[in-house]
Parts: structure tokens; sequence; C-alpha cells
DNA sequence: GTCTATAGACTGATAGAC
DNA sequence: GTCTATCAGTCTATAGAC
């Protein structure tokens, strides 16, 4: 606010767009013009389409990974002697942080998801951005994920985390989309709702069987 | 064959090209100089860009939805005199057909797929023409889903069959990534290991503790 | 059915005045 | 920092010859 905010509207415009029709179909006069700013201004403070783009992401993703990381320390310290996490505190720190931070009243949050979940469906250079970006929430998670489930072989984890992370981006590109086809028996908007629905799941989900290809299925369905 | 396969190559390069950079960052032009046609063609057999990605999306959903519910017939007439399919039939019928489908020499699937991961994350119109097209999956699944799983409330299954959902979009949009980030230790090229992975995974995920808001946690540790 | 040519509009980016 | 004006290129779609 000391001379002019024309940043941080640009910034706000942007990312209410490429959340809404996604990076290719959102055209900078589209920006320019919903912020109420000069087209040239982008290019000015951003660069380009691009660095746009990067800063959007930018500015919301450090204080996520921080408040994820914190809510890990203070499960760590109240961790038993041995030093493994109960599970579900890990899921709580995964899962919480995001998911309250996109219902609570500010939309920017939600829309920043909404970018992060539209990047996790595309391959290719954006995918790789996610991973460096979010490389040091996955070198604390995992291994804490591990240590609370050691019958899992390494393969194994990789695949749930990934399933997780999937069923995770999906909730954070369509938040809506639950409630609707669910005719509202499902409230996205409840934080608290949407956590204890997606903590459940990834913990049944990591404790579940263990897949075995070429198994011999009628062998197994005696054990059940 | 008979006069020319022009409809056919411009279906498969727009495929291609579709899959690789979405929608939007496809151009008409892009598309008819892979398919070596000419531009005006696509007008011409397609009527507009947004014909084309119908016709792209229509010539495979049709396919994939019969042997799905082929898988669902014949696990239902071996089923129990109770008519209860049991869970990993129905799991293997919803998740066999299009896991096998993708990595079964035709590239055409598993770009097809892709669309289909890409437009789970995407809101809007897009959504609405997916679950217009699996609706009769939807249909034919959940309730056997339903009567497998009599304990889970309504509300619990919506939850959990939109997650699994995202876990399998996931791995539609990038079978490759999964193969990158694990080093080669997770084979998304086998479909079998990605659908004992995947089944495994919704398994547990399914059958996995009831989320209940506000529940008293300390309690609960003790029980497990 | 296939082609050329083009209309009409939109794109990201930039030069240069203020 | 903000503005106007514009470049050079792209886009979808179509009219009309063959």
């Amino acid at each position: 606010m000391p001379a002019s905010d024309t940043k941080e509207r640009i910034l706000d415009s942007a990312e209410e767009l490429f959340a809404e029709h996604g990076y290719d179909a959102t055209s900078l006069r589209a920006v320019t013009a919903a912020a109420e700013v000069n087209l040239a201004a982008v290019n000015y403070h951003f660069g380009s389409k691009q660095g746009l783009y990067r800063a959007v992401f930018e500015r919301r993703v450090d204080p996520l990974n921080r408040e994820r990381l914190r809510m890990m320390d203070v499960a760590e310290s109240e961790a038993g002697p041995e030093g493994v996490i109960p599970l579900r505190r890990i899921l709580e720190a995964f899962f919480g942080p995001p998911l309250r931070m996109s219902a609570r009243g500010d939309d920017g949050w939600s829309r920043f998801l909404q970018i992060v979940g539209r990047m996790n469906s595309t391959s290719g250079e954006h995918v790789h951005a996610l991973r460096q970006v979010f490389h040091q929430i996955e070198e604390r998670f995992f291994p804490a994920i591990a240590a609370a489930l050691p019958h899992l072989r390494p393969a194994d984890l990789i695949w749930r985390m990934h399933f997780l992370i999937g069923s995770m981006c999906t909730l954070f590109a369509d938040p809506k989309r639950i409630t609707i086809v669910s005719d509202g028996l499902c409230d996205s908007e409840d934080p608290e709702e949407s956590v204890a629905q997606l903590v459940a799941f990834a913990e049944g989900a990591l404790q579940g069987p263990i897949a075995e290809a070429e198994v011999d299925v009628a062998a197994e369905e005696e054990v059940r």
C-alpha cells in the first residue's frame, strides 16, 4: 500500500483466472482487465506470463509447507520414546493444513489449491516444478509414514502415497463437485468433515491388504 | 479405408495432442499438420474444435464402459445366492479394464485416459460431460459396492468413491510419473501391477475406519 | 471431399512517451 | 511505475474453386 498495490492486484486476479480457466485459456488481457491495471504492468512486474504464473504459485506454497512442517514438529515432540509418530497424526499434518486453509474465508487459498490440483493432472514440465516445490514435504512425511507402517514394502508405500495425492488433488481441483454429486450429503465447505473423511480414507488405504500380483485369488478368499 | 481415412487420422492426431498438451494449448493447425491433412478438413468432418474433442472422447468411452459392465455381468453370475458380489471382484471390474487397455500395445487408449484424467481435474462444463458419460457406470457400480459394504453410510461411500476416482485419474493423467519418482521401483507399464496395487489400495480404503468429525482422539488411540 | 485463401479476432511482448 | 500504441504472430472458422 505504500505507493501502489498493482502487483498484488495482478496476483489476485491471475490466481482467480488461472484457477478457473487454466493457464492456457487465461489471457494477460483478461488478467489486467480484472485487476483494473494496464496490460504492460504484467511484463514490468513479472517479466512474462510464465513469470506471473510462477509468482502466483510461490506466494502460497511456502506458508502451506511451513504449516505442515510445524504440525509435524508438534506431533514429533509428543511422540513416544521410540520416536515413531502415530499414523493419524502424520495424516492430519499432511491433509489438515491445505483443507483448512482452503475452507477458511480467504478464497485465494482455495484458488491456489485448485491450481495445484490442475497441475497434478498435467504431464510434462509443470509436474517437475511441482515435485521440486513439495520436495521438502516429501522428505519429511514419507519416512515418517514408512516408520509408522513397517510392514509395507517401499514400492507399496510409493504406490499408495501416489494414489493419496491424487485423491487430495481431486478435492483441490474442484471442491464443490462432491457437494453437487452428493446432493449436499457431503459438505466440502466444512473443513473438519473433509479432513476427517480424507484421513480415515488414507488410514484404511495405507493399512489395508498388500497387493500381490498373480495371487491365487481362491486361496486368498478363504483367508478372509 | 474405402475412400479416405482422413477422419481417423485427424482423430488419432487430436487424441495424441489433446492428451499431451491439453485442449486449450492444442491448435487445429497442429492437429492437421500431425495428421498430414488439410486444415479445413477438421471443420468439414467435425464442425468445430469442440466437435473434434467430443468425437475423440466418444470413440473410446463406449468400448470402455461395455468392458466394465461385461466384467460385472460375469461377477454377478458367479455371486452367491444372496446376490452380493465380493468387493474385490467389483473393484477388478472397475479398475481393470481401463488400466489393461491403457498398457496393452495401443497407445490410443493410454492417451484417451490421459484426457479423462485431465478432465477430472477441471471444474466447469467438462466435468458435467464426464458425469453424463460415466453415468451408467456409476449406476451399476455404486449400489454393488454399497451392498458389499453394508456398514458404510451413504455419505461415507460417496466420499470414498470420489477419492478413489481421483487416485485412478492421477494414474491416467500421467502414468509414467510413478515410474520416474520411484526410480523404476513401481512399474506402471505392467497393467497387472497397477491393477493389483489400485485394487488393494481401494479395498483398504473402503473397508477402513469410518470418519467421525470431532472424534475423541485420545479414546480412539486406546482402541488401537 | 479436399484444397487455397482469407476474414476477423485475439495473443504475448515491447518500444518509448510521460 | 504507468501509460499508449503497435508489432508480429497466432487462432478458429468459412467462403468458394476444384
